[in-house]
DNA sequence: GTCATTTAGTATGTCGGCCTTACTATATGG
DNA sequence: CCATATAGTAAGGCCGACATACTAAATGAC
């Protein structure tokens, strides 16, 4: 076997990191189809902020980013815009004047129960004909992943832990 | 239960949307850091375009784009990066002038190699506590969502099976 | 009480990953 | 022969992220 079979045979376009991006786009094509469809006047990232704000209620906002996993200013960019378009306010923290508490506007009502459609068609789309069994373990496997990378982000930020 | 807890409770922030959309940028983040720390002189993007490259040999260029699910004006930004690191060369395709055929360059086999390991160290990271069995079965319903959702995408497109 | 240090949020600039439109050169088929 | 389609690209743009540096406020050691 020659080495130039040896290393193109070892390389797998099918590994985690490759899998998961395409996963990722794939989806995130399916899900923007199916806002466009549906008229939702947000992104698939604006989706994910309201989405995770509906479920941890009125937050400060370096809390919300870090529950995100994004930089403060990333989620200062997704919240102007979401501020803008009605969806969220922006009020004071009377223990911390620093410090802004986000909340979810009425208007989010609407929007959140189209967001939640919109991802219902996309995930029928993908898990066609996987049974409910395989689908439990897969959704088991991904949160596992995800926690573990998710550690291993926290452990690689500069200032956490043993200092840099 | 008032309506506003209704909705709220309704939208999953760990829905398949969204989880895939966690498991890619974390996958990405965990990825580039071992790449940074391997000094790999490629982006992810591309080392997924070196993976898939070496495993279907010399190709032409909208056959690539295709596997790989981009445009090709997508792929020939990340082509025109790698051919000037002298990792791919474009020839010319005998049987069509307008078309290309992109090739690894000998190079590329100590990229592609840096590339396996970085990927390694990631999946290492992200496997942790997860067992062969499980590992096994979220694969395999991992390519098959991605194959639901690539057909799906193929049917999306215009001028694709019933005209626009 | 003072002040060095830290923190919350943001302005600005930047990068990577993609896309669309429009173009030239070439191929195809009626 | 020529209308139509295709391969690849130039140009411009959008989205999702980040880092640095800044202001305002909080904290804690002395």
């Amino acid at each position: 076997m020659t080495k130039d079979a040896s290393v193109t045979n070892r390389i797998d376009p099918d590994s985690l990191g490759f899998l998961t991006g395409d996963l990722a786009r794939l989806m995130r094509a399916a899900f923007e189809r199916e806002i466009d469809r549906g008229a939702v006047p947000v992104t698939s990232a604006e989706a994910r902020v309201l989405a995770h704000m509906a479920r941890c209620g009125a937050t400060r906002q370096n809390k919300l980013a870090d529950r995100l996993g994004v930089a403060p200013m990333s989620l200062t960019g997704f919240l102007d815009k979401l501020e803008q378009a009605g969806l969220i306010a922006r009020g004071t923290d009377p223990s911390d004047r620093r410090a802004k508490i986000v909340t979810l506007t009425p208007a989010a009502d609407a929007v959140l129960e189209q967001i939640a459609q919109a991802g219902d068609r996309a995930r029928t789309l993908a898990r066609r004909d996987i049974s409910d069994a395989d689908w439990a373990l897969f959704r088991d496997v991904a949160l596992r992943l995800r926690g573990n990378l998710e550690q291993a982000r926290r452990a690689a930020v500069p200032g956490r832990g043993v200092p840099a």
